[in-house]
RNA sequence: GGUGAGUUGGCAGAGUGGUAAUGCACCGGACUCGAAAUCCGGCGAACCGGUUAAUACCGGCGCGCAGGUUCAAAUCCUGUACUCACCUCCA
C-alpha cells in the first residue's frame, strides 16, 4: 500500500509514476478528494469528541457533589447522536478512499524501463553457453514420458489438466534439486522455514495478492472461514513478520522455504498446455528478506545473485532481465527475472522473479522496526524465487538430454541422487 | 470436539460504569572523584488529525478484535480470534 501522505504532498509526481503502471490520473484525483473529505469530517467529529470528554468530566464532578447535571446530559445526548452520525459518514468516505488505495500498485523505481508490457523489458546480462548438440533437442515432456518419470495423462484423470505425477528418478530429481537449493541458500545465510500452506485473507492482503487477485488462487472454506492455498511461499514467509516491531540490530532477516504453490492459472488457457512449465501445483524454493530502507536495493542485487548461483552451479544458461513498469508485479518497485534456456523451445523461460517491494507490503502487513532513535519505521521487504523447481527440472531434462533419450545428472546433484550420474530407461523407475 | 481460565504500556500488574493505580525498566537532574545505592522530576505502545520552517504543542484514538447499551464503557451485553490448563480424539 502506498503512503497517502506522500500522494497528498506530491500529487503530480504520484500521477506520473503511477501512469507508468497504467493508473489513470483521475483515480488519484478521486483518491485525494476522498482524503480531503475524510480529514474534514475527522476534524468535525474529533472536535465534538473533545467536547464530549470535557463535559463528561463535568458531569462526573457534579454527580459526585450531588449536583444536578440534567442539562449537560441532555446536551450530550445530542452531541452523542451527532458524533455517531459523523462517524458513519466518515466510515463511508474512508471505505471509498481505501477501496482505491489498496488497489494502487507500487511505484516503479527510477531505474525501471517505462512501458506497458514485457516488450519493454531490458536484458541486463547473460550467463552460460547455449548447448549445441548434434541432434534436435526434444521437449522435456517427451523425454520424461518416454523414461516413465513424468505422467501427465494419469494426473489428468486423477486431478485434471496442469497436474503431473513424478515417478522414480523423476521424483528423486525434483527432490535433489530442491534439497540442493535449500542447502545453497542456507550457506548464503537464509533461515530454512516450513510455513503454513494455507493462509487467511489478512495474510493474502498483507503481501497484496488480495483484494485484486482473488481469481488467481484456490480458496477453501474451513468452517465458514476462507483459507487460501498459497500461490507462493512469499505469503507465509513475509507474513511471518506481520504486526511485528523488530529491533534494528536484528535486520536484515533472510528466510527461505520449499513449498508447493497453487495457482488457478485463470486467463492462461491455451498457454504452455504441455509439460511442467505451467502447473496448478508446483514446488518452489522462495527467498524472503526484511531489511532497513537504505539497504533494500543492495539486498535486491544480493538476492538475485543468490538465485543466479543455483543456475550457475547447475551449469544452465540463463539471462537476467529488468521488468518494465507495466510487466512488474503489483507490489514491486523493481523486479529482475531470471530466465533459463530451454533448448526444445529455443528460448529463455522464467524460473525466478526477484523483487524489492520497498515498504509497500510492510505498510499492509504492519512490518516495522525500531530505529536508533527509538522511532518505529516500516521495514522494506523483498522476495525472489530460488528457484521454481519444476521448471528447473524441465531445464535439466532438456539441457542434459542425450540423443539416446537418457539424461545426465548435473555434477552438483549427483550426491543428492545417491551417486546416480545418468537417468536411463533401465534405472528410471 | 468438550470444559474452564485468561488477553491492560517495554515487562510485571491493579482496576466491575465517571474516563487507565503501582512497581520495574527508561530519560533528565541532585548527591559522588566516578559508579552503585538513595532522592527529586519526567516519561505510557502503535496510529490518525490540527498546527509548525522544524522541534514542540494541542486534540482524537487507545485495555485481543468487532458490534451494542449509556450523557459516559477496560468495566455491562452480544459475537469472534488467540493463548493456557484439563478431558476427548487423531497422523
Amino acid at each position: 500500500m502506498l503512503d497517502i501522505k506522500l500522494i497528498r504532498n506530491k500529487p503530480d509526481w504520484a500521477k506520473e509514476k503511477l501512469a507508468a503502471r497504467s493508473v489513470k490520473p483521475e483515480e488519484i484525483d478521486k483518491l485525494l478528494d476522498y482524503d480531503k473529505q475524510r480529514r474534514e469530517f475527522l476534524v468535525k467529529t474529533e472536535t465534538l469528541k473533545e467536547k464530549r470528554n470535557k463535559v463528561s468530566q463535568e458531569i462526573s464532578t457534579k454527580k459526585r457533589n450531588k449536583e444536578n447535571a440534567d442539562q449537560e446530559i441532555a446536551d450530550m445526548k445530542k452531541v452523542g447522536a451527532d458524533i455517531k452520525n459523523l462517524d458513519a459518514q466518515l466510515e463511508e468516505i474512508e471505505g471509498k478512499m481505501n477501496y482505491i488505495l489498496v488497489r494502487l500498485p507500487n511505484w516503479p523505481d527510477d531505474s525501471v524501463p517505462v512501458g506497458p508490457d514485457e516488450s519493454y523489458n531490458v536484458e541486463d546480462r547473460k550467463w552460460g553457453t547455449i548447448p549445441t548438440e548434434g541432434f534436435k533437442p526434444r521437449h522435456h515432456w517427451d523425454i520424461g514420458e518416454e523414461l516413465g518419470i513424468l505422467d501427465f495423462e494419469q494426473a489428468g484423470k486423477v486431478a485434471g489438466s496442469r497436474f503431473v505425477y513424478y515417478l522414480g528418478m523423476g521424483a528423486r530429481l525434483e527432490r535433489a534439486v530442491y534439497n540442493f537449493m535449500l542447502d545453497e541458500h542456507q550457506k548464503d545465510g537464509y533461515t530454512e522455514v516450513i510455513p503454513p500452506y494455507l493462509v487467511n485473507n489478512e495474510a493474502m492482503f498483507g503481501t497484496s495478492q488480495f483484494p485484486k487477485f482473488t481469481e488467481d488462487v484456490y480458496t477453501v472454506m474451513v468452517d465458514e472461514n476462507p483459507l487460501t492455498l498459497i500461490p507462493t511461499a512469499e505469503v507465509p514467509l513475509t507474513n511471518y513478520f506481520a504486526g511485528k516491531i523488530l529491533n534494528e540490530e536484528d535486520l536484515p532477516k533472510y528466510f527461505t522455504a520449499l513449498t508447493p504453490c497453487f495457482r488457478s492459472e485463470a486467463g492462461s488457457a491455451g498457454r504452455d498446455t504441455r509439460g511442467l512449465i505451467r502447473m496448478h501445483q508446483f514446488n518452489k524454493v522462495e527467498m524472503v528478506k526484511v531489511c532497513k530502507p537504505e539497504e533494500s536495493f543492495n539486498e535486491l542485487e544480493k538476492l538475485t545473485k543468490n538465485a543466479e548461483n543455483i543456475l550457475q552451479k547447475l551449469n544452465l544458461a540463463y539471462h537476467v532481465i529488468t521488468l518494465s513498469s507495466g510487466d512488474a508485479s503489483f507490489s514491486s518497485t523493481k523486479t529482475y527475472d531470471l530466465e533459463v534456456w530451454l533448448p526444445a523451445q529455443d528460448k529463455y523461460r522464467e524460473v525466478s522473479s526477484c523483487s524489492n517491494c520497498l515498504d509497500f507490503q510492510a505498510r499492509r502487513a504492519q512490518i516495522r522496526y525500531r530505529d536508533e532513535n527509538g522511532k518505529t519505521q516500516f521495514a522494506h521487504t523483498l522476495n525472489g524465487s530460488g528457484l521454481a523447481v519444476g521448471r528447473v527440472v524441465a531445464a535439466i531434462l532438456e539441457n542434459y538430454q542425450n540423443e539416446d533419450g537418457s539424461v545426465d545428472i548435473p555434477e552438483v546433484l549427483v550426491p543428492y541422487m545417491g551417486g546416480v550420474t545418468k537417468i536411463t530407461k533401465d534405472n528410471a523407475i
